[in-house]
RNA sequence: UGGGGCGUAGCCAAGUGGUAAGGCAUCGGGUUUUGAUCCCGUGUACCGCAGGUUCGAAUCCUGCCGCCCCAGCCA
């Protein structure tokens, strides 16, 4: 049991933690600002935060960072809170604000400026600019940097009490304007702000920097093992400072870790909301969005996402997980769990010469070929049936074993057909295809041991279902669109097409957000928006490992 | 030419001084009424490079190279 479980370097220190006694239960966060929606990035956060705590009866807090007021809104914190929570994640009574703990925010700063370690300062934003100094120039004290503890503690309060506007001061911390450390060189604790709160309401018009706000709500909370990405690293230095200097009862300790990165994908809010603005896609929840709302609506289980992210495992690399990777967690989970059913997206006509007009008969259709305990359903068999036009060519290649003119196929739980004639328009386009079925090869019977190469899938005409399918792919032409210099430069022109599918009837009462696997083409949900019994609106998820389309590339090539 | 990180096969990733796990991808093959699943098999990884310590190093030391992050009153 416990040897299945991921020993990443972080959990190793919690493991130790919690051996040499340092702690006794191990107390995470999640912490996102409610300025957006939460991507793939945050679900290896999420797994780690909720995970590593959860696995040693440990408990997480769902932190919301709203020290930003203007930016942040209660929309995005239900959605974080709908997400999190459809991962698989439950932070029962510990749903937490940063804005909890203005009060005790404000009251620390004060003991900061009381201690003498916080300044007022006066300077204008691009003045603070200047006096920082640049990477390898030391920065320079302000020239309030010496103001006396009281005139700092009337200044601050006067701040809180709205005497200033917006920019004339900020709180500051006095560490070293010459810290090759630039977060060291007096960082910006409290700003001016006259915003209304989304929670706060009016109650202030300062608001604390997330430094500060970030360090004291892990101490408040008991936090023991603070949790973060690689950029923060820097940043460590400070979060230790803001401990050293108030003491809390309780000391977190931040360990970092690098971000998820998934190639093809952006994950950046700012870049994300750019896509949502230009139409480039619908919304946050776009299918084709990397958001978990986008994905969820995409089909992917919450799972495959689960097993996605544990396989990476937590390092400190940079890395650039290929789309392979995840697909193959979605194949997975769907193959074992989804039931299997027929559509034809590009459908081609058939007419079964020889099958009885008006005859119908309802053929055994296997739910799941692996798990016989999910049962049958019955598909009505008819003279007319729609096939896929990718099953049938015309001048066919030696391993081609679909349809062909001359050749036979077996249809998936039918029975064998011939193709005997080839009916197209004037453009020369095929639009039907004459066959004629061989009634010993029905399946299931004990008739006929006959054996052909192919298999294909089909829908009975008269009885199918029409619906829009949306096929997605990838929203981006390279692997790594955060580095170009215009993403429009780099979206998919194709990353959505639409098409109208014939489903076999069963389909008829698909449920919004179902999966199935539409057999021999990928796996499918019905829209948990658009999707409706009387105009069904399907979401491709991913599509089958295709040996098919390689053997093509491989003969393209050659 | 400041500081902080990271460098093990195409992509991830174990490994913590004893002579390189695993997953994904690739390429073969078997089973198959989904060209799916499943099952086998498949990689000389100069462990970034160069020195050094050691009986022995991916693991320790030194130097070098490459990549990422930091100059918001964003998080």
């Amino acid at each position: 049991m416990s040897a299945a479980l991921p020993r990443d370097f972080i959990r190793q220190i919690i493991h130790e933690d919690l051996e040499s006694g340092k702690h006794s239960e191990i107390v995470t966060r999640f912490p996102p600002e409610p300025n957006g929606y939460l991507h793939v990035g945050h679900v290896s956060s999420i797994c780690l935060n909720f995970g590593a705590a959860g696995e040693t009866g440990g408990k997480t807090y769902l932190r919301f960072d709203d020290t930003n007021p203007g930016k942040e809104s209660e929309e995005f914190m239900r959605a974080i809170e709908r997400d999190v929570h459809w991962l698989g994640f439950s932070w029962d009574d510990r749903l937490t604000h940063a804005s909890d703990y203005f009060d005790q925010l404000y009251d620390a700063a004060e003991k900061l400026i009381e201690l003498g370690v916080a300044y007022v300062d006066s300077l204008s934003a691009d003045e603070i600019r200047e006096y920082r100094g640049t990477l390898t120039e030391p920065g320079r004290d302000s020239p309030h940097r010496a103001r006396s503890v009281e005139e700092n503690l009337e200044l601050f309060r006067r701040m809180r009490n709205g005497d200033f506007a917006d920019g004339e001061h900020v709180l500051r911390a006095k560490i070293d304007m010459a810290s090759p450390n630039i977060n060291l060189r007096d960082p910006a604790l409290y700003r001016i702000r006259h915003v209304h709160h989304q929670r706060t309401g009016d109650k202030w018009c300062i608001y604390p920097m997330y430094d500060f706000a970030h360090t004291l709500s892990d101490a408040f909370e008991g936090v023991t093992h603070s949790l973060c990405t690689l950029e923060f690293e820097d940043h460590r230095p400070l979060y230790d400072w803001f401990l050293d200097q108030l003491q809390p009862t309780s000391r977190p300790r931040q360990i970092e870790f690098s971000r998820l990165n998934l190639a093809y994908t952006i994950t950046s809010k700012r870049k994300l909301s750019t896509l949502i603005e230009a139409g480039v896609v619908t919304g946050w929840d776009d299918p084709r969005m990397p958001t978990i709302a986008g994905m969820r609506r995409r089909g992917y289980p919450a799972a495959a996402l689960r097993n996605f992210v544990m396989r990476g495992g937590v390092t400190k690399k940079d890395k650039l997980i290929e789309m392979a990777v995840l697909e193959n967690s979605i194949r997975e989970e769907l193959g074992e769990n989804a039931e299997r059913r027929m559509a034809v997206l590009r459908p081609l006509k058939v007419v079964l010469t020889n099958y009885p007009d008006g005859q119908v008969e309802m053929m055994q259709a296997l739910n799941h070929p692996n798990r016989p305990e999910l049962g049958t359903r019955e598909m009505p068999f008819s003279r007319t049936i729609w096939i896929e036009r990718d099953d049938f060519l015309e001048e066919a290649p030696r391993k081609f074993f679909r349809l062909k003119p001359g050749g036979e196929v077996r249809l998936r739980f039918g029975y064998i057909i011939r193709c005997d004639e080839v009916i197209k328009n004037d453009a020369g386009d095929v639009i039907e295809l004459r066959c004629s079925y061989d009634p010993d090869t029905r399946s299931g019977t004990q008739t006929s041991n006959r054996k052909v190469k192919g298999t294909i899938h089909w829908v009975s005409v008269q009885h199918a279902v029409a619906a829009d399918v949306r096929l997605y792919d990838r929203l981006f032409t390279i692997p790594d669109p955060a580095s170009a210099a215009d993403l429009m430069d780099v979206v998919n022109p194709e990353s959505l097409q639409e098409v109208t599918a014939m489903l076999e009837p069963s389909l008829q009462n698909f449920e919004k957000g179902q999966a199935v696997q539409f057999e021999r083409l990928g796996y499918f949900c019905a829209d948990a928006r658009d999707h409706s019994p009387d105009a069904p609106v399907i979401n491709r998820i991913v599509t089958l490992r295709d040996s098919w389309a390689k053997i093509e590339r491989q003969a393209m090539a050659s």
